[in-house]
DNA sequence: GTGGAGTATTCCGATACCAGTATATGCCTA
DNA sequence: TAGGCATATACTGGTATCGGAATACTCCAC
């Protein structure tokens, strides 16, 4: 996983684009209304986006289509998979506690 | 999710320290050594770290054993969850796409 | 080819971040 | 309680980032 996508994903502004991306692709000036942004501000996200692979754009004449491109977070997933053991574990030892208790409980009735 | 978990997982140092606790508990040190960094700049990634709540703290003498918390990385899993079936919808439509592509080569014979 | 709509790039200023050096704090041992 | 070890904080310099304003680019429609 690159570090242009950590960088990409460290922004409120551009986390919102790829929550509006999931919908539908969007063109630039959907995206500088929804995010109340300037334009040539919106343009720079989307450029860092870009960059970090996560949307793609189609031209549309003058008009540039935003959508999103999901591999680079399907990387994050894959970064992300060794520590989920680790609360899977926490869950399963919460889990483990409270079906001791249940049968305590259960027995002090 | 909150901002500081994104900001803390910016930094490929922060990523190295919770690589590295994930095989156990380390002390500040141990730390020191393992990132090459000096030990005031790796105290300081551990603050930011333990103020994402991504790492929890335990006082023993002088030494700090510094633990991974889980938590904020199953928080990311969450935020990554919708997305999920983006990826999973091109992979299956690659599958078919295979699918067919055998079926059709398939005929050919 | 001129005009205008839509988008990108450039140029600032303010702030945030990362690294190091120097220094402070806390806790054990003798 | 004096000394030393382990860690944290303060301060500083260099660089990156974010925002807006101004400007450039590109593509239709007329």
């Amino acid at each position: 996983m690159h570090e242009a996508v950590w960088a990409a994903l460290n922004d409120p502004h551009r986390r919102a684009v790829l929550t509006l991306l999931r919908q539908r692709p969007h063109a630039v000036g959907e995206l500088v209304g929804a995010l109340s942004l300037s334009q040539p501000t919106t343009s720079k996200h989307l450029r860092v986006l870009r960059e970090a692979g996560l949307v793609r754009v189609l031209p549309a004449a003058q008009r540039r289509i935003y959508a999103l491109d999901p591999a680079p977070l399907a990387e994050l997933d894959a970064w992300l998979a060794p520590y989920r053991a680790l609360w899977n574990d926490r869950l399963d030892a919460l889990g483990r506690h409270l079906d001791a208790t249940v049968t305590d409980e259960q027995r002090e009735t």
